[in-house]
DNA sequence: TCCTTCCATAAGTTTTCGCTTATGGAAGGA
DNA sequence: TCCTTCCATAAGCGAAAACTTATGGAAGGA
């Protein structure tokens, strides 16, 4: 489970969904209309991008009724902003001091370069084929 | 400038492109060298995806002699962040307050959903058609 | 029970995207 | 000057993705 998060995130309407979703859970028909005061889109076409927000983990899904809420999965959200997060401040030389110290400890005793390839290898390991569906597949992702 | 910056990260390849530069500024060439390590790729294929992360702002150029270093764009990559912190959080009903105090005054003055609402707005302002091509068209964003 | 509402899935079409091979320009060394 | 290296762009192709219309199932009210 858990697709690519970050292709999930790369389309438009699915990011609006998910801003729509911040301001609490809506029914699936509560989208539809929100989205159509911006563009024409049919249902089918966002219960589409709420399958692929789902299989994503970006949201999850409870029925009521006939009617299904949809709300924002912190969890899945959590994973794209970790490996952001490990992304950023690679311009930025005052970067590792922003970091807890125990961890800052480990970082003077390795030098940053050997830090680096050590987050990559963690974050790696931890979101596993979640976002990059690389890792595991020796062949092309695509 | 500064494409859609999550449709470039939608990819994995130039996610690993990202992940790359981490350790440090390189060149083109090595780029390919370092994706060949892990899938075979063709040296047009990673120039074009280096178009588009230049395109979109997460990184940048800097030409010497016959190459050229391509290096991580902190200001890319902190438009993405922002977006995803002013998401991260709705499920949760403690997040207002990790915010700094002064904002954490007006929040309380105006309640939680008047907050969203206004952080989307800001958000949309800031960032305009860099996140969401949407904004500023009435049209379809495809 | 029948009808309506809500929403997911199926099928088919069009557009987008990522890849390839081919090519050329720019910089530097012989 | 000529040759080589580095890399971007052009053109074309196949696969994937996003959309459409059509359809059906599940839940609730009359």
């Amino acid at each position: 489970m858990s697709a690519d998060v970050f292709a999930a995130l790369g389309e438009a309407t699915r990011r609006r969904v998910l801003e729509l979703l911040a301001d609490g859970e809506q029914p699936a028909g509560a989208l539809v209309e929100a989205l159509r005061a911006q563009a024409a889109i049919s249902q089918p076409a966002v219960s589409q991008h709420l399958r692929v927000l789902r299989e994503a983990g970006l949201v999850t899904v409870r029925a009521e009724g006939t009617r299904r809420f949809y709300a924002l999965d912190p969890a899945g959200l959590e994973g794209a902003r970790r490996w952001l997060e490990q992304l950023a401040g690679a311009g930025d030389p005052l970067a590792p001091f922003a970091q807890p110290l125990d961890a800052l400890a480990t970082e003077v005793a390795r030098g940053r370069r050997g830090r680096r390839a050590a987050a990559a290898e963690q974050a790696a390991a931890e979101q596993a084929a979640a976002l990059t569906p690389r890792s595991g597949t020796p062949s092309r992702a695509r």
